[in-house]
Order: structure tokens, then sequence, then C-alpha cells
DNA sequence: AAAAATGTGTTAAATTTTTATCAGATTTAG
DNA sequence: CTAAATCTGATAAAAATTTAACACATTTTT
């Protein structure tokens, strides 16, 4: 809870790149926004999160590679946790079923396999009753 | 794609209090508000976001009441969509991995049971192959 | 019926976000 | 070595967001 979670909608925008994609230079944030402003704008984005304490960078030549600070999991449980939160009445349950049901999505024969040993893993350990 | 994604931080923090509660008035947005601004402030924002064909109200006595325009599974589509994409790789796999791995979910044997069920309609309906 | 409480919309000010311009540093190419 | 290209940070202007102040209407209480 030390991390701000107020991010403006570019920042937001621009973490979520950088989740996706590991890491990534100014340059290639703004290649993958759909709406970029310039090259300058991004770098400030940039600074202004590393002042936030959301991203760090390394020096690669002369250029900046920008990755988050911490790390990946816990964000991700993090907005995991929330989305389930609102839009799923907090059922991992509903939301499988929702992504089941999308045509879209065309999960694997393999992916639904993993999906099943994951399950039965789990009622082997959780019996706590 | 004729909805508007580009809300501000605002205006997100109460689409979600207002998906996540099914309906609120601007009170009750209020107090599902962290770092709330005063009664009218909120109302404000109600009403932008109304124009922006998001939400919608019926009067109840005196007061607004306020929904989702467009349906709660769309939107739970679309932010489920995002969340694999940014955080999983587009895998629902990973994501139900990470969340059955957190301590704090606390899954129940019946959710598990279910989600198990879920897998295995998934995998006899699409036998492509 | 008058007063208080509670709801609303409008307006505009305060703040934050977002962007571009500029100047300087460093690497790369000729 | 010089010039061009490419990166950086700082500053401040432009745009958008966020908020509060106010005026008015309706319901509720006294």
């Amino acid at each position: 809870m030390t991390a701000n979670e107020k991010l403006s909608r570019r920042e937001r925008e621009i973490m979520e790149i950088i989740f996706s994609l590991g890491s990534a230079t100014a340059t290639e944030v703004m290649e993958s926004l759909a709406d970029p402003p310039c090259n300058a704008a991004v770098r400030r984005h940039l600074r202004i999160l590393e002042e936030k304490e959301l991203l760090t960078h390394s020096v690669d030549g002369k250029r900046f590679v920008y990755r988050p600070l911490k790390s990946k999991k816990r964000a991700a449980k993090s907005a995991l946790g929330q989305l389930l939160k609102v839009y799923f009445g907090d059922s991992l349950q509903k939301a499988v079923a929702a992504h089941l049901a999308d045509p879209k999505a065309d999960i694997s024969e393999d992916e639904l396999n993993e999906l099943e040993k994951l399950i039965k893993n789990a009622k082997k350990k959780g019996g706590r009753k």
C-alpha cells in the first residue's frame, strides 16, 4: 500500500505497456501507444513514474530502458483481485466461466488440461476441513 | 468500440464502484470513495458519465439512482481480456494459477468443484480437432 | 405553514495532467 | 574531426480534470 495507486490515464497506459513488454525505452512505449504524444512527453511520464517509485531504469548505450520497480507478480495479483471484486463478485469461477464462454478467447485443449491439473492440485492442498 | 474508453481517474473509479454495486446514488458513490470530494463534485462526474453514455439514471423519490447503461458483461469481458494481456501473457491458466496461489484468495471446496465442472464442459464442447 | 434537510444543476476557480519547445550531452556516421 | 542523429532533462504553456460555491427545487420535520 506504500505505492501510489493514483495514476493518471497516461501513466496507467504506460505502466500497462511496460508490464506487458517487460521493459521498454521511451520510443518503444511511444510505439505501443494508440494515440502517442511527442517523444519528450513520454519521457516526461517515464521520469515521473520513476519518481513515484513505480519504474526504474538501466542505461543501455545512450538509451534508458525502463522496467517496473516492483514485481509484476504483485501488480498482477492486485489487478486480478480488483477485477474480480468489480466485475465478478469476488468469484474466480465466474471470471473463468465468462472467459470460457467468450468465443474470441479460443482456449486450446492443452490449456484446458493445464487448468484441470491446477484445480486438482488446489483441491489436494486445500483440504482444510 | 463506440463508447469512449478514455476515462479520467475519477471517472474510472466511479464506474468501478457502480459496476461493483450494480447501481448507486451520488451519496453512495461518495461513501465508497476512499478519498471523496464534495457531493456536488461526485454528481458532476455522474452527469458527465451519463453524457458519455456510460451511465443512465432513474428517479427514486428525489434521488437519482445511476446504473451502467451498457451491460456489465461486456465491460467485464473487456476488462478481463485487458488484464490477461497485460499481466498474464493472454493466458487464463496463468491467471488462475496466480489466484489459486494467493493465500488471501481462500477458495472454497465448492468453488473448486464448480471450476472443475466448467472446464470439463469446455473440453466437451471445444472438441474442434 | 415555516424551517430544515436533502436533493439537484450551473458556473467558474483550482489543480493536475499532458504536451511541446528548447538546450545540452553523447553516440554514430561521414 | 565535424556533422548529423539520437538521446536526455528542464521549463512552461495548453488542455483536461477535479473541485467547491452558489442558487434553486422538493421532501421531511417541527
